[in-house]
RNA sequence: GCGGGCGUGGCGAAAUGGUAGCCGCAAGGGACUUAAAAUCCCUCGGCCGUAAGGCCAUGCCGGUUCGAGUCCGGCCGCCCGCACCA
């Protein structure tokens, strides 16, 4: 064939071109269609794109063009989660202001993330940093306030005393700060906090509903607010050590029915009873000391002995009078769930089994599993928590489980000695950070007045453009005017909160103020009942937990004050998997870029040479996500220059199901750009064979047209029902499985001068620009004008497909002799079971496979299979 | 430790309880070419067999079923999440 190559990277140039000047991708105002709103995690903008972005936004755009042609009035915006740490770090270490910085990588990506083709409404792109945003943002948190949804408590913060700065837990390594290596405090200072937890039963309930949501995603949400029911039991202390106002202490169990098993108390390090005993037991302070310094990391936890200190205090059994527990406190016991304490059951539960056996506590089993024998039944290294008839347990002799907690928390509360209680492992959202880059958080501290939120119209509180990060700490705490202020209420000297929110808070509520972004509210009703919740919402796994439930509990929060008018944010819930990539390193453990090396294959062996210098042969890594620090990261703007777009759109669906990670592969970019250049080339060859464009449907198709038409139509119909799965490689495979028949059609010599042909093969070429449209989208604008439309396909209608040339007039179905396959048959597709089973006993292979034994008898399912039973 | 998920060709993968491996990648052979690239055609889970055909095969062991990659039970391995949560 004569003509050119397909030049994808100057012809993506012209169409991104044409759709801007059409404005092909606004919004519409159209009411009367239905509406599909799209989203994808906005990215925090970094500076430059990387192929991740790539797969999440493509598979959005997927899905936005395919609703389009689906006759959907569709919302896709963009935006970015413009706050945060890395513009504080940038403005340290390279002198630049945090704003410009982050408008400067802002514009860049923005330049990067043009040349994929996005199906985006740019006119609705904020930055969280907007002033206007995050005005509207403080005009929430007022409301919040007012709602008795924002309070301020004094809370433990992990302190660099070096950098005077607030450290998150993943920035403290070793006990140490990150930047500073200085040893990490522990401070309390007033922080604010969001009342998550007023919703705590109804975020629970709210996942019931979410059943567009992957279920690892509901399950990890469900484990995080983590509910449990269970008695609040206050047992009485005694001993001289007990100090004044401590007669009792309070403990959270979910286990009442194993009282009679307790053999001692256990209090958390952090307990006031412990802490104030330890006023006066030097070895109980030290004690305290050292379960502080294990840290509050999961894995140092993990590693931990299970350890006690005995206070010497004991406590009364409820109801066994003569039985009195030892008081300890143990490096187990959280003081954040519960009371942080416990009564210790050693045979029920495994922590408490553990710390018996080390201390030589009584393990008493008091709930044996039904048709036991009890005195068979002992309790070795393993704690039994299975169900059971309770057992050396006085009135509760003989009870189930069940039934024996009933009658404890009753017992319990008719002497005042127990409660049924509701805890949750959820706590309020702390959302003050002591950072310049974020959202002031809008409140005025007055000595006079105390807490006084700014009014209204003083709103916003901008962030002062002229900081400086010469010193350590919070640069609005040392600005020389910004936080100096009258109070608003009496007018005397005040000072501002310079405490901002974290960045969690922004990203609470983005996609509602997508709805209306410009609107002088935070939200316009009219426009956010039309558009929310969010159809189809597309992002990483690793937000499966906090922004997920803090976007559901602003929601709840924004409706309670009468902004929004539902409960939960996003009707569905898709999280893909990411891009790794293979990593190569020198002798000297330097990491190199895909770009620093070659691979070649000797004796079937892959091999890894440096491309610069005297090609000496690097090692192959393993294959992992991309990242700076190990460099095997893909410049997705230097590949769009060079393969185009669309090519790397297809290459990050293609392969791998979209909620798996996909590794990137230079041969599997090769297989996509091969692809493109196929897809032009069938066009190329069809174009000249193509019925006139205004040519009538002929009355009867040749056979190869006819069977051009049902790959088309049923190709066309293969790639929606992938596409509404979110099945993107899948519905990739039923393009190339259509291009492979159209192929095939055109190399078919029988097919000259064949009208029908000609008519087929238009109907198959336009449907084959369908197929391909909402992932190749460039690719597809240039086909659809080849075949000689003047209207952009991106505005065209997904065509209708003819039923009846989706199912074969014959089929063919598998013969099994006692289940093992031995032939096929073709037959019509309506033949009846008694034909099939005639076809299937004629066969020649059958009789062989039978060898004479009498036929019992013979399964037939139309359509699918016939086994004959011998 | 607890919870969840996954184990299928050389690789990524596909398969309403009904012909295991669609599609792609890699590999091998051939055509075209002065040559290369590109493209096109063929082969491609393993074993036995000249062939016809047969046997084995979805991590391992068992079960249910006419029929199991798919359902159930028990192991083994890998991955992810987490909260020592009383």
């Amino acid at each position: 064939m004569a003509q050119e190559r397909y030049n994808a990277p100057e012809r993506e140039k012209h169409w991104q071109r044409i759709w801007e000047e059409q404005q092909t991708f606004l919004t519409s105002a159209d009411r009367s269609r239905p509406k599909y709103y799209v989203l994808e995690m906005f990215p925090y903008p970094s500076g430059r794109i990387h192929v991740g972005h790539v797969r999440n936004y493509t598979m959005g755009d997927v899905v936005a063009r395919y609703k389009r042609a689906r006759g959907f009035n569709v919302l896709h915006p963009f935006g970015w989660d413009a706050f945060g740490l890395p513009a504080e770090n940038a403005a340290i270490q390279k002198n630049v202001n945090p704003r410009e910085w982050t408008y400067d990588n802002i514009e860049a990506m923005r330049t990067q993330l043009k040349r994929i083709g996005l199906s985006l409404d740019w006119t609705r792109e904020f930055a969280t940093c907007d002033p206007d945003y995050y005005h509207q943002q403080q005009r929430i948190f007022q409301a919040f306030h007012k709602k008795g949804l924002v309070y301020r408590k004094k809370s433990k913060v992990n302190w660099d005393p070096v950098d005077h700065t607030v450290l998150a837990n993943e920035q403290v390594i070793d006990g140490r700060g990150w930047r500073s290596g200085a040893l990490v405090e522990q401070k309390e200072l007033a922080q604010w906090f969001f009342k998550i937890t007023h919703y705590a039963d109804d975020l629970l309930d709210g996942l019931d509903t979410l059943d567009k949501w992957p279920d690892k995603v509901r399950l990890m949400q469900r484990n995080w607010i983590g509910k449990s029911q269970g008695l609040l039991m206050r047992f009485n202390l005694s001993g001289e050590k007990v100090p004044a106002d401590f007669g009792s202490v309070q403990v959270f169990t979910t286990r009442p029915d194993t009282i009679f098993g307790a053999s001692f108390i256990g209090i958390s390090p952090e307990h006031p009873l412990a802490k104030e005993l330890a006023k006066t037991d030097a070895k109980l302070a030290e004690f305290i000391e050292d379960c502080r310094r294990i840290g509050t990391a999961q894995e140092d936890i993990d590693r931990a002995e299970k350890k006690g200190y005995d206070t010497g205090i004991v406590a009364a059994h409820p109801f066994r009078s003569t039985t009195k527990l030892p008081v300890y406190v143990a490096n187990f016991i959280l003081m954040d769930y519960g009371t942080g304490a416990i009564f210790g059951c050693p045979a029920h539960d495994q922590r408490d089994l553990d710390f018996a056996r080390k201390y030589k506590l009584k393990v008493k089993a008091v709930v044996i599993p039904e048709g036991t024998d009890p005195a068979e039944f002992k309790v070795g290294d393993e704690a039994y928590t299975g169900p059971g008839l309770l057992q050396n347990s006085s009135f509760l002799n003989g009870l189930t489980v069940e039934a024996a907690k009933e009658e404890v928390a009753e017992r319990l509360a008719k002497r005042s000695m127990g409660e049924k209680k509701t805890s949750f492992r959820l706590r309020d959202w702390g959302v003050s950070r002591q950072r310049y880059w974020g959202c002031p958080i809008p409140v005025i501290h007055c000595e006079k007045c105390g807490v006084v939120p700014v009014p209204d119209e003083d709103l916003p509180v901008r962030l002062p453009d002229d900081v400086s990060f010469d010193k350590p700490g919070n640069p609005l705490d040392h600005h020389p005017t910004w936080k100096h202020v009258t109070c608003p209420t009496c007018g005397g000297k005040a000072t501002r909160e310079t405490d901002t929110f974290d960045t969690f808070v922004d990203s609470s509520w983005y996609f509602a103020r997508f709805t209306a972004p410009h609107a002088a509210e935070p939200v316009e009703s009219a426009e956010a009942d039309y558009w929310l919740p969010v159809d189809q919402y597309i992002g990483g796994v690793e937000h499966a937990i906090l922004h997920l439930l803090y976007a559901r509990f602003f929601t709840r929060a924004m409706r309670d004050c009468g902004y929004l008018g539902l409960a939960e944010p996003f009707n569905a819930l898709f999280t893909q998997g990411m891009v790794l990539h293979e990593t190569y390193f020198d002798d000297k453990q330097n990491w190199l870029a895909p770009d620093e090396v070659t691979i070649e294959t000797e004796n079937g062996v892959r091999k890894a040479f440096r491309l610069e210098g005297a090609r000496e042969p690097v090692s192959i890594g393993s294959i992992e996500k991309m990242s700076k620090s190990k460099k095997n990261t893909i410049d997705p703007d230097l590949f769009t220059q060079h393969y185009g777009a669309d090519v790397a759109r297809w290459f990050v669906l293609s392969d791998s199901p979209p909620e798996r990670d996909v590794v990137w592969t230079e041969e599997g970019v090769q297989g996509a750009w091969r692809f493109t250049q196929r897809v032009w080339r069938l066009l190329n060859e069809a174009e000249p064979r193509l019925a006139p464009l205004d040519a009538k449907a002929p009355a009867t198709f040749s056979a190869p047209a006819q069977a051009l038409r049902r790959a088309a139509h049923k190709g066309l119909a293969a790639v929606a029902e992938e596409i509404e799965g979110l099945r993107f490689n899948r519905a990739i495979a039923a393009v190339y499985e259509f291009a492979n028949a159209l192929q095939a059609a055109l190399q078919d010599k029988a097919t000259a001068g064949d009208e029908s042909f000609g008519f087929a093969l238009r109907e198959a070429s336009v449907f084959f620009m369908h197929m391909i449209n909402p992932i190749m989208p460039h690719l597809a604008e240039e086909g659809y004008s080849l075949l000689g439309y003047n209207t952009l396909l991106a505005n065209e209608p997904w065509p209708e497909v003819e039923r009846s040339l989706l199912v074969d007039d014959t089929v063919t179905i598998a013969v099994q002799v006692n289940g093992k396959r031995r032939d096929e048959i073709v037959v019509p597709r309506n033949a009846d079971r008694a034909d099939l089973e005639a076809a299937a006993l004629r066969l020649e292979s059958v009789t062989r496979a039978v060898d004479g034994r009498p036929i019992k008898k013979v399964i037939v399912v139309p359509e699918r299979i016939v086994n004959v039973v011998a």
